[in-house]
DNA sequence: ACCTGAACACCGTTCAAGT
DNA sequence: ACCTGAACACCGTTCAAGT
């Protein structure tokens, strides 16, 4: 009950150079959280005491929730290197850039979803991401505005498949909440008379058993076979 | 500060029947919160409130916020109708029923951010629509294990854009949003030194101002044309 | 200017208690 | 069995007060 004691010299070396808040240790710390801990886990209480503070300190530094996500999801796409579009691999290319940048999606489970909120981004990182795509797009013969439908279409599979792909993964816990409702569709399916959803029980094993990443990949060759059959059209 | 009154007797005539809880009239009461008011506004407290009851009494019908949002979307998707399978026609079948899922999911403004966050779906009117759009691909000529690749990309296409093209829509509140931040890359683009995202600043125009429905249109088109191609390679 | 943390207005879910 | 609503353990955001 008595006053307090004042602190001890020595602490106050450990106390006065305190680390300063700043946008960049903020989404840092947010990154760290997600890939420890998944989505739900990222709040900003909790991401306020990893730094030692209150939840109103971030508000000096980051608008929003929503700003903070962006952020993440900027840092995390920068590091994704666009190629100098060649003119004669346009469609390499363009698979290996989807493919990469679903890898980056992907990698930090819980970016994707962050991804898929945010659209219409606005930030550096991303628009890098998308030019670097529009620029491969141009090689390939096809009319400019078909080329925006294009990338604007593109990007929105690579986002959705890598949002898919990280349910699978784990840290967020809803991995086995995914093989649990395969198998709850395998046994419904098994219950069912023959002539009801007859598609789907004839290709049970097919659907439930082939492997996301497959899938995409056969999504991207197909989608640039298709541009290139646009682009032949109008030579 | 008396003890209070008994209820006068004709009271009790609107009392005794009062209506019962039901999963069918919560998940109704939900999609119309839902479509009045937008996502934010679809919470268990809501409902129940709106049913004059508590928040803990839709718990005895429904097991999580989670299911819910299934059974809304289950009922939301009810209304698609499949076609026949025409072995003729699957080029054209293919692409309305895309378009018109596409309608359903954009129809009711919240329902396609569900979708997406509902993956895996196990709920018998999502099974009914993803069987009638195998049953289409299965006269494309396409070997099977290609066909469960292909269902699953268009469906998470179709899921993907309906939810993008549905930012667009009112009532959620985030419409202005959407716009405001289009205008934002514009002015972020002119502000922009010409070496810089030179391919965003070249289709500045054909990129911000083409309409998301034109360029799902095209990507529908692009798919397609993609499966037919690879169908002719194995006939 | 930056930081603090209490306060505000909410959440989803659980559970003892009622009918 | 179904329903109730208080209680629990959280949210994001604001704001007066401190330094």
């Amino acid at each position: 009950m008595n006053a307090p004691l004042p602190p001890p010299p020595w602490r106050r070396a450990t106390r006065t150079p305190r680390r300063q808040l700043t946008t960049e240790t903020i989404v840092d710390t947010a990154l760290s959280v997600l890939s420890a801990e998944g989505p739900d886990a990222v709040t900003m209480r909790r991401i306020a005491h990893e730094l030692d503070t209150g939840p109103g300190s971030l508000y000096a530094h980051v608008q929003d929730k929503r700003e903070l996500h962006e952020l993440m999801l900027d840092a995390a796409m920068r590091v994704v290197e666009t190629p100098e579009p060649d003119p004669q691999n346009w469609r390499t290319q363009l698979k290996q850039l989807c493919l990469e940048q679903a890898r980056v999606l992907t990698e930090t489970p819980g970016i994707a979803q962050i991804a898929m909120e945010t659209l219409i981004p606005t930030t550096p990182g991303i628009l890098v991401a998308m030019d670097g795509m529009l620029g491969i797009l141009r090689c390939s013969g096809i009319p400019d505005d078909r080329i925006a439908a294009a990338g604007d279409m593109l990007a929105l599979h690579v986002t959705a498949y890598a949002y898919e792909a990280s349910l699978w993964q784990s840290p967020s816990g809803q991995s086995d909440e995914a093989h649990r409702r395969l198998g709850q569709i395998g046994d419904y399916l098994q219950s069912l008379p023959a002539d009801q959803l007859p598609n789907l029980k004839a290709m049970n094993h097919a659907m439930l058993h082939g492997t996301e990443p497959d899938h995409f990949e056969f999504a991207l060759d197909v989608f640039i076979a298709g541009l290139a059959a646009h682009a032949d059209v109008r030579p």
